[in-house]
DNA sequence: TCTAATAATTGATTTAAATCAAACTCACAT
DNA sequence: ATGTGAGTTTGATTTAAATCAATTATTAGA
């Protein structure tokens, strides 16, 4: 884990980098300079731990390039992933408001990735000046309770073929009928909360009925009609 | 649904009412008296409805008296409860932060209650005017998803029986070893995302242990360390 | 290249929980 | 009192998903 302190003259460009995410676009350049001062880049190789559930915090990340991962380790080995933060992304944004917060889940790249730690000691204090920003975190912390309410009621309320569905119709929402999986299949059917072998089962399912059709990590939909039924989401 | 404005005499007792809540502490008398001035007091009786999923949002909620579910209804009328929020405190203000919102989930009394319904549109000039009680919103936010992200974790990492424990645990730390269930078995089941039947049994089976005793909604615990084991989760 | 190691698939089996169905309890209204 | 209905319990059965086990890719490394 390569990290190193942001010098002046990386500064401007790293203003640049930051403004890519609209949390930071209302900042004025003093503020942003503070920012910058008190940040530092860190180059991750794959499997590279940020950190782990529990460690005290002291700053949140922003992600410059690559694929990061925030997940729990259960009693026995098991990973759940939670969510993945990919370029643009900003994550642990919200331990900043509490006294002795500690990381609520680990944190590591699936790839190699290049992420900027921000001190959230120092965020906090620009926030305290400027009120715009806090409604902008506010908006963000509330787009995330949304999604993490929405998570919850998918796994009390859908079925393991459900929510594979669920899982497809969303990334072709993004990247359409056709799309490579930019994962591994486990680190899905972690995210699905199903085990490999479930996951692998409901995938050939989905082959069988000429609902998608799979050549290792490429996926084309094929009916996605069909896709919407199975993912009992009605309407 | 019984609704009134504030009136001014009403107003400075509906200060100290609100103030109850951390975060209006840091409001002063001007933005408390401006708060009241948008505020309507509401008597719900068992049953009534707040607001529905998917309804637009103009207020947030202050719980002055009685409890109040929030919770979706499934495709076949399967309903899971994912809050309940008693005397003292405040919910969907999350909602206020985005630009056309609608409530993510429904609300109602589950018994005769009293609720302060608060203008999210006046509370966020309010906040635009107070940094400390934004950043106490911020706060607040911060452990709602907390309390989210253990809850997606307790349900793809624990089984049926681990989440009745863990309930049982929860409740013992704030009621201690002999208490009433507040709620309904059925409601119950539907916040530990179990069907009333399996909740059942799996009471059954702890009191067969000795791990518990009841008699219909009275619990007593009997053995607190072998209920632990059952939680599922170690240490 | 050949070997490990990791990921993915497939099959057989077990298990937890849902479902279906019925009985029972209790509050409450007629 | 009597009947109605919601909530709870119990039993029998089915089903979804996990687990256990083995095989087949795939990838990385010596």
């Amino acid at each position: 884990m390569d990290t190193k302190v942001l010098d002046r003259s990386n500064c401007s460009q790293m203003e640049m980098l930051l403004r890519q995410n609209p949390l930071f676009g209302r900042l004025d350049t003093h503020q942003l300079g503070i920012m910058c001062n008190h940040s530092k880049i860190i180059h991750l190789s794959e499997g590279d731990i940020i950190f782990n559930h529990g460690d005290p915090v002291h700053n949140f990340y922003f992600v410059y390039s690559g694929l990061i991962k925030l997940f729990r380790q259960s009693a026995f080995g098991q990973e759940k992933i939670f969510e993945l933060e990919s370029a643009g992304e900003i994550f642990a944004e919200a331990l900043m408001f509490f006294e002795q917060p500690s990381y609520p889940v680990s944190a590591s790249a699936m790839q190699q990735s290049t992420i900027v730690a921000i001190s959230s000691k120092h965020f906090l204090n620009i926030l305290r000046e400027s009120v715009e920003t806090s409604l902008l975190i506010m908006g963000d912390l509330s787009r995330r309770m949304h999604e993490l309410i929405n998570e919850i009621d998918k796994l009390s309320s859908l079925s393991g073929r459900n929510r594979v569905a669920t899982y497809f119709l969303d990334q072709s929402m993004h990247k359409g009928q056709e799309f490579k999986l930019d994962i591994p299949k486990n680190a899905i059917a972690s995210m699905l909360s199903l085990q490999p072998e479930t996951f692998s089962r409901l995938l050939k399912e989905l082959c069988i009925n000429h609902v998608i059709e799979m050549q290792d990590s490429h996926i084309s939909i094929i009916d996605i009609e069909q896709l919407r039924k199975h993912s009992g989401i009605v309407g």
